[in-house]
DNA sequence: ACTCGTTAGCTAAACCTGATAGCTTTTAGC
DNA sequence: GCTAAAAGCTATCAGGTTTAGCTAACGAGT
């Protein structure tokens, strides 16, 4: 029996794609070693366990998911900008949904931790983007959640099968885009922001 | 032996509490059998499984939240119903965070299924908030969408502990509130919705 | 009150998945 | 070539879900 050449890398990536072709909930050690060609308890021999896999699939992905969205900001900026992180961020989810998935529920260990650093990592194109308008310094983290939670939103649930009404769902992400725009735009109006 | 008296609602009403109690990976047929005073297998008298389980917990939550946004709406309107509406929904999956993950990631089987049926009571609230906002007809599925996308997507991140930023979370929940309002405010400006 | 069919409970057991232990073989470095 | 480390294997255990089949409780009708 020769070796398999395998490592944590390896073996992750391929779980992140089985995850993508057989949905996340149905990757298994036993499915994910079989694709790789071992038997299941070879894989421990790379990887602590399960929770171990999950977490190198969400590095991975989140990595992944910050390169796309860096390129696709890339030379953008303002209303064109968010346009292209918005569609990147869609289209990457919609791609790769349980991929997607994995990175859901994961908390980094810490700041070194590769999940916090890309999480870090993927933040930048959205602070990039709100550099195109014109929001008070103090403000740049409410706004930054506020377009993850936006678009997470909104990709999680057509990932999900989420939205059941007849309206076409391109227009609506169209829409969004338009409403995150008109919203950020007058964010620093004067009086607009005087809460509670 | 006496009976115990179950059947699936009281099943499921049970499995619900348990799981907020415990975290929902926690939830097994084994403590939940425990919980309500039978042995494993006598669940199944009742319920299908597990994944019928889920959706049942689904159902019932949706219901529930439904309730929720509908009595924090009453005889608000524009802002006011804004706000109540988002704090409600916030509060609820804070308060219930395993109860809401088990809605995450479901679809419904068709237009009857009671988790459709919940879904679209729960738009309710929102539609009655759009209705103080000055927006096209035609635009109101978007705009309920954009609504939906930006509650779920923000009570979920805050949920998973998906913010890593050291702003306070209470404060950049208000500002999405303020952002939502300015977005919607100026929906009906034209000019402002020729996207592309 | 008695019978009888239905059904909710039980035990036993099959099956699947994650994980560990311990042995064997490959492989890299000397 | 030898040797130690690492990577593969089989065997096995510990849960967890689910089904099969039995028994006892319950409600309806007489």
């Amino acid at each position: 029996m020769p070796r398999a050449g395998l490592n944590a890398a390896t073996i992750a990536a391929a779980g992140a794609a089985l995850a993508d072709e057989i949905g996340f909930t149905e990757l298994t050690m036993g499915r994910l070693a079989e694709r790789v060609g071992v038997r299941t308890p070879s894989l421990y021999k790379h990887i602590a366990g399960q929770a171990e896999l999950n977490r190198q699939i969400a590095a991975l992905t989140l990595t992944e998911a910050a390169d796309t969205l860096g390129t696709a900001t890339q030379g953008r900026a303002g209303r064109d900008a968010l346009t292209a992180a918005a569609r990147a961020m869609r289209d990457f989810v919609l791609a790769h949904p349980s991929r997607y998935a994995a990175t859901i529920g994961i908390t980094p260990t810490g700041p070194d931790d590769p999940i916090a650093v890309a999480e870090r990592r993927g933040l930048g194109p959205f602070e990039a983007v709100l550099r195109g308008y014109d929001i008070a310094p103090q403000e740049i983290p409410h706004a930054l959640r506020a377009l993850r939670s936006v678009f997470h939103g909104f990709a999680t649930l057509q990932a999900a099968n989420g939205f059941q009404l007849p309206a076409d769902i391109d227009e609506s992400f169209e829409w969004l885009i338009d409403f995150v725009d008109r919203g950020l735009r007058s964010a620093s109006i004067p009086g607009s922001t005087d809460h509670r």
